[in-house]
DNA sequence: TGCCCGATCGATGTATACAAACGCGCCGTC
DNA sequence: GACGGCGCGTTTGTATACATCGATCGGGCA
């Protein structure tokens, strides 16, 4: 793997945990001196983050981690919201049979899955994904799949900034349910409205959990050790969402 | 001007202008040659045109012009449809009172601007480029912003590749007069709508242009001289689109 | 004669040295 | 005491040399 992508994706998941909290300014030779290379891998790795909105220009010309406040989620999810709406409607025009049958009933026997503790989160995580992973194909749609992968990369970081929560995501199999119908029906108008539902929701209980006292704001994870796994296998879907 | 941001701005222009067509090879040593700089300011805006979509990486590691199909076009207008119709109910959620007055007179009196000839169209797309302008920072929306941006650049490149049409441009006014006073009347269900039917027509008539007989098709415009003139104002939008 | 292997060549990927620009602080003046 | 200008230092921007990877083409073997 190159020494630029393998930065890149070192400080984006960074970002994307909160161990990089925004504001935080990426100085060049600071970051190539932790990450042990040269400064021309990590401009290019500088360079992708800012393409992606991760980081910002600051006062002088300095990069910083961009911010993501209660307003940034709620535009954001405005955004979100005419992308994946517009992607059930595609996916319901075009889906090919086989696929949506067995998500459905996946979804179906997710509540299950959920009363389980936490290796029964991570399942249904995988499941989410793989939703979104059949619709992206689904949809067929070059443009509005690029849009979509560069929403993800936010609506990764802004779920990872609230909390997990074991009654919202059994409501959120149902409501995944439910678009997976109306895809199966080739019901454009439900699957987008069913997908609108669905994001509200997912909303408010972002929203909600900002608000709520308990609330560490920006805990930022752990940094997993660099164990020497043989290779981590790649999921589904690099960025799991949809919960 | 740095000269990572020159060299960006100067292929990005060669492709939307058809200079470079679908296909050209980017080489690095060759287009910094071409271009009077060093490989790593070239490299940067290489790493820009692919984070664009305006280049992808071909077989091997090198970097080529992306393609522009009817089909791609197609998907394109998916995504559009998506992000403007989203913009316009925002816009007409949140729109403050006088901008939009104004353009609604202005779109009126366009068929009388269209009656001249060259001229006249190019008032025209800055017209066109306002209403733009003033959907952008009335829908207050940061990150729909910045997805309509990334697709702003396509549509240009689109738009050229297709022929401009004096009586389409006539009825575009209409359909952009309908737009703008939905967004006055606060209807955010209308100008969504108008906003559809404004993009459906709009697509009809690149697709139609593109199979028409006697289309040239991918002709190139000429590069324009660099005419050393103080500093070219910059326009209300860099990229104008909406016709 | 066809397939496979390897060397060579050309490209990209990385490191480093140099240049320039900007911020910041100090000093002087008003 | 406050403001403005100037110089220094740190940072980013650029150029270039080197490393490394992959593709292609030729030769050898089956």
């Amino acid at each position: 793997m190159r020494a630029s992508e393998r930065v890149h994706a070192s400080l984006r998941e960074d970002i994307l945990a909160w161990r990089l909290v925004p504001g935080t300014v990426l100085s060049e030779v600071e970051q190539a001196q932790r990450l042990g290379v040269s400064r021309t891998p990590l401009r290019e790795a500088l360079g992708r983050l800012a393409a992606e909105g991760l980081a910002v220009v600051g006062k002088g010309r300095t990069l910083v981690v961009s911010d993501l406040s209660a307003d940034d989620i709620r535009a954001l999810f405005e955004l979100r919201e005419a992308l994946e709406t517009q992607a059930a409607r595609l996916a319901a025009r075009r889906r090919r049979p086989g696929v949506f049958e067995e998500l459905r009933d996946r979804f179906e026997a997710a509540p299950e899955l959920l009363t389980a503790d936490d290796p029964g989160r991570t399942e249904y995580y995988r499941l989410a994904a793989s939703l979104d992973a059949a619709v992206d194909e689904a949809m067929d749609s070059p443009y509005l799949l690029r849009s979509l992968q560069g929403l993800r990369t936010h609506a990764v970081r802004a779920r990872r900034l609230s909390r997990d929560n074991l009654a919202r995501l059994v409501k959120a199999a149902g409501e995944h349910r439910l678009i997976t119908e109306a895809i199966i029906e080739s019901d454009e108008t439900l699957a987008a409205q069913a997908t609108a539902v669905h994001l509200r929701a997912s909303l408010a209980t972002i929203l909600a959990s900002l608000t709520a006292p308990d609330h560490a704001p920006a805990a930022p994870e752990p940094a997993p050790e660099p164990a020497p796994q043989p290779a981590p296998q790649p999921a589904p879907h690099p960025n799991p969402v949809g919960v």
